[in-house]
DNA sequence: CAAATAGTTTAACCTTGGCTAACAATTATT
DNA sequence: AATAATTGTTAGCCAAGGTTAAACTATTTG
């Protein structure tokens, strides 16, 4: 057993990092994490499908691969799956449309990107990295966080 | 007939909503994404050695699997891989250690879950979802935010 | 109209990260 | 010392999310 630099437990704790969460909590966290992951691509598929409807009028899952940079199969994939679920509806070569589900989970999740955007460049991120950070920390926001980003921007606004 | 070409810049859509970024920006979003989910949990286990063994002298793999809310194979067979990775050193019913390196990328993550926790609670989230939050934001978030939320912290002392 | 091009689907494959069940080794208790 | 409890490993299973290659359908163009 090496005791080679084991830690001498420094007087003052605060020297590096905090104390372990209780097991309980500690295992919340990642459990948390592990759940925002399994939405987290549906979300952010359907939030597109709304984004491309609204702004282009038709969702092809062609423009979903360039946009997604991933190939067409895993879009043709992925979009059996969002059927399955009852998120779009889908025909053959034709443009896809989400349904009432779908609908509203576009709009829950593009409300979230948005503030969390908005949030990051309030506090001052450039446009660019703000887009790629918030696109991945929306799914990880809790709602309680969202709220005081949201109060945040409208403090802050330029 | 998909957007290959620069974006015809739609006429006024900011009835709701940003417009889409151009089409080569939207993708770098995702696959930033992308790449930040293959490290994410490396970097947790690593994390996670790293402050049991700061915290408690020792790294067992009951207690990762105990922490993490994972069954003891899941570890086990996670274990293989960081020491594959070169990221730990593990001999057979003995605590776990740190590689050069590992220890390297447990300081760095540490050092960053940190500043992403401080931050959250600086903005005013309670304790246990500033820690929650965190610990999916961390992964997410470039170093461009990483120091702007590094300097809000220090200006907003309590 | 025929041919070329663009879009979509399917099949076969891979890696990650979970799980359970069975077994093996170590450590603790009686 | 024997037994029990804890800890760790292995095998076999599964779903998600990616890939290429090939086939099929629709649209555009010569
Ligand atoms: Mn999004
Ligand atoms: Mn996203
Ligand atoms: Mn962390
Ligand atoms: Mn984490």
């Amino acid at each position: 057993m090496s005791d080679h630099e084991q830690p001498p437990l420094p007087p003052n704790s605060r020297l590096s990092g905090d104390a372990l969460p209780p097991v309980e909590q500690h295992a919340q966290q990642y459990e948390t994490v592990r759940n925002a992951h399994e939405t987290e691509l549906i979300e952010d598929y359907v939030e597109l499908i709304g984004d491309l409807l609204r702004h282009r009028g038709e969702a092809r899952a062609a423009d979903i691969a360039s946009r997604m940079a991933v190939s067409q199969a895993t879009v043709s994939k992925m979009i059996r799956r969002l059927n399955e679920l009852g998120l779009v509806t889908s025909r053959p070569y034709r443009s896809l449309f989400l349904t009432e589900e779908g609908h509203k989970m576009a709009e829950t999740s593009r409300a979230r990107h948005d503030i969390v955007l908005h949030f990051l460049r309030a506090l001052g991120v450039r446009d660019n990295t703000a887009r790629i950070d918030a696109e991945g920390m929306e799914h990880h926001v809790s709602d309680e966080t969202l709220a005081i980003m949201r109060r945040f921007t409208e403090k802050h606004q330029t």
